[in-house]
DNA sequence: GTACAGATTGAG
DNA sequence: TCAATCTGTACT
């Protein structure tokens, strides 16, 4: 995705990530997953934005970058929580990535280089339009270890941590985003409450999640 | 120097 | 419902 696409506010970007593909390169292979679930933090209004009221520190200055930078911190001592930077720079918005669903690239039919991973997601797409079928049958082919049906385990998932901090997902060379050809429809995005941030008193209640109607990945249902 | 809470998770 | 686990941050 090119820069444009972030450079709009947060509200939007969580939006028009859903159906997105994230694509991580490691160890000679790609871990690919549609991302089915976001959140929206606003920043200086935002009373559960970490850089509400313009704060501005060592751990969350990545929000104050260009639209388009990674975001991770830890959470709860052991979770790490991606997120990516939205808006203009200076201007600290974000979008924290809470679910993906995974796109199985480890089977003998997916390895081979590119053209076989585009078909691979291809009768991933097929595969799962079938209400009979769905994401289960996904995951049971796929021997996944963690499933990325969360913010924390997303990363387990990916291979994310810290060192990658602040990295440029428009340019990156282990990990960058990807359209498809498939747009996702405005009735099939639901829009929820955010998770974990009851402190936040009147902003908690702010319609600001957003995850793909039906999706067997989503974090809480 | 020290206290403390957190954008989660899985087990019971 | 609860504890694991640890670091950044805000205090003294």
């Amino acid at each position: 995705m090119p820069r444009e696409f972030y450079i709009r506010p947060a509200l939007i970007v969580a939006k028009d990530l859903l159906g997105k593909f994230i694509i991580r390169q490691w160890r000679g292979k790609k871990i690919i997953g549609k991302i089915v679930e976001t959140e929206a933090y606003i920043g200086p209004q935002d009373k559960a934005a970490h850089s509400y009221n313009w704060r501005r520190t060592k751990r969350n200055e990545a929000e104050y970058l260009i639209g388009g930078h990674i975001y991770i911190y830890l959470v709860y001592g052991m979770y790490w929580q991606f997120n990516i930077s939205t808006s203009f720079e200076g201007r600290p918005e974000c979008v924290l990535i809470r679910a993906l669903e995974s796109v199985d690239t480890s089977s003998p039919r997916a390895s081979g280089g590119l053209r076989r991973g585009v078909d691979n997601l291809r009768q991933h797409l097929s595969f799962n339009s079938s209400p009979q079928l769905g994401g289960l049958s996904v995951l049971r082919r796929s021997k996944l270890k963690v499933i990325p049906n969360g913010p924390g385990k997303l990363c387990q998932y990916l291979k994310l941590d810290k060192s990658f901090y602040g990295e440029d997902v428009v340019r990156g060379k282990k990990i960058w985003l990807a359209d498809n050809a498939y747009k996702t429809k405005k009735s099939d995005i639901i829009s929820a409450k955010r998770i974990g941030i009851d402190y936040a008193q009147e902003w908690a209640r702010k319609p600001w999640r957003f995850y793909l109607k039906d999706n067997l990945f989503v974090s809480k249902k």
